[in-house]
DNA sequence: CGCGCTTTTTGATATCCGTCAAGGCCGTGG
DNA sequence: CCACGGCCTTGACGGATATCAAAAAGCGCG
């Protein structure tokens, strides 16, 4: 069996399913690139150039108004695609929020090679719903809930993702973790100011729901209070 | 050219690029249904046993908490595509607005014959790929803006679907609609109450940018006052 | 250790929007 | 024609969250 060096984390990389032949012509037109905390892949509204697969490490989609108001729209984790195959510009920039590895196409290329491989669109589109759902369930959040039922629901759904990503030794959701977002972008995920968000985190640990080790270091104390509070 | 009854509306028909025989057989297993309003056709959280195509009339696909708020996370108009193939649950209820014409597959049925027919695959992975780009703008409306510009971006929004969709006899956006939402409908869109949707449509039609003929009808006066209200 | 910078927390105040309540509009049916 | 019921509008009020401001906590670095 060729290994796919160019995505392949776990079981959930998009080439599972491809032959070796396969694999080998994916690598033929990926290439591998780091990019470090801040740094730009991907530029919202500007042509789709490339597309890429996450190895490892976080990023942000986002989405800005023209006078700066910025919402995150998503996050990629390893194992993740991102960019916008088949369309002729991105809908949301791509940063990285922590050291990552990426293995980038052109996206001419990958357009070409996944309309020849249709187990890959298959994977594809087995991906892109699953981010349509996640992405509707967040719709739900934004538009629904307060504050502290925001919060509540981010950090269950970050222990669970982060769990899953392989980022704590042990399966099942995290305990305790690091998260690799600030305050304002925690905020920018949840629609809220950085000052409401302080103030809910600080509330939570208070009511001896979360402990916050460090600033960014997070501990689950009471999870099933932290359910009930996300609804 | 065999007609696809199943779905074809206009060119943007998921069936587009398949031959002759390939028609057929998606005729033959999907099957006709009419749905009036306020008629379910998914309900979230349930298993995923039907997809379908939209043929004409409008859907909303919603999520709701435990204690009854409601998010509309999605609208789906002629030609569109609603369901979740290939996964286990729907994560929305879909529900029609008006009356509806609309095809359903069983999902198992469809989902092999997509496996068997890569184009219709690709069809499918292009226009999800397309909603997840309008999703995740929603959640930038959801997240970020105030309810004017919340109400202002609703309106340019639907007179372009509308016109898209031919629900206008020309092209191009619509001058003056027939809202196919409740103002209770609206409210659930734009993450809003009934009260705040009332409150902003009539100070747009008292500054002059929309006219209100009737409680669903709207006339856009002032296109370029009501785009920059958008923000 | 102290300094300067950024990020976070905390406090005071403002405001937008939700909540509650009443009244108006309009289609339907007696 | 009037009465009824559903939907929509309007008003008064309160509260959750944004905004503005300043202090505190980290953190790298000399």
């Amino acid at each position: 069996m060729t290994s796919c060096e160019t995505c392949v984390v776990r079981n959930r990389a998009i080439c599972a399913g491809l032959d070796n032949n396969e694999i080998s012509a994916l690598n033929a037109i990926g290439r591998r690139r780091t990019v470090t905390p801040g740094e730009s892949l991907i530029w919202e509204d500007d042509d789709s150039l490339l597309v890429a697969n996450v190895i490892e490490g976080v990023l942000k989609l986002t989405t800005s108004t023209e006078d700066g108001r910025e919402q995150i729209v998503g996050v990629a984790y390893p194992s993740d695609f991102i960019g916008r195959p088949f369309g002729q510009t991105s809908s949301a920039s791509v940063v990285a929020l922590t050291d990552a590895r990426v293995c980038v196409f052109s996206r001419n290329d990958f357009d070409r090679f996944a309309r020849e491989h249709p187990e890959l669109e298959h994977k594809l589109l087995e991906r892109t719903l699953a981010e349509l759902d996640r992405t509707r369930s967040w719709m739900m959040l934004l538009g629904r809930k307060n504050a502290s039922e925001k919060i509540a629901t981010f950090l269950l759904e970050m222990s669970d993702r982060l769990a899953e990503v392989g980022c704590t030794p042990a399966f099942g959701p995290a305990k305790r973790f690091s998260l690799p977002f600030s305050r304002q972008q925690v905020a920018d995920v949840l629609g809220l100011t950085i000052e409401t968000v302080s103030r809910q985190f600080t509330k939570l640990k208070n009511d001896g729901v979360i402990e916050l080790p460090s600033r960014r270091e997070v501990e689950i104390v009471d999870r099933i209070g932290l359910q009930a509070l996300a609804g």
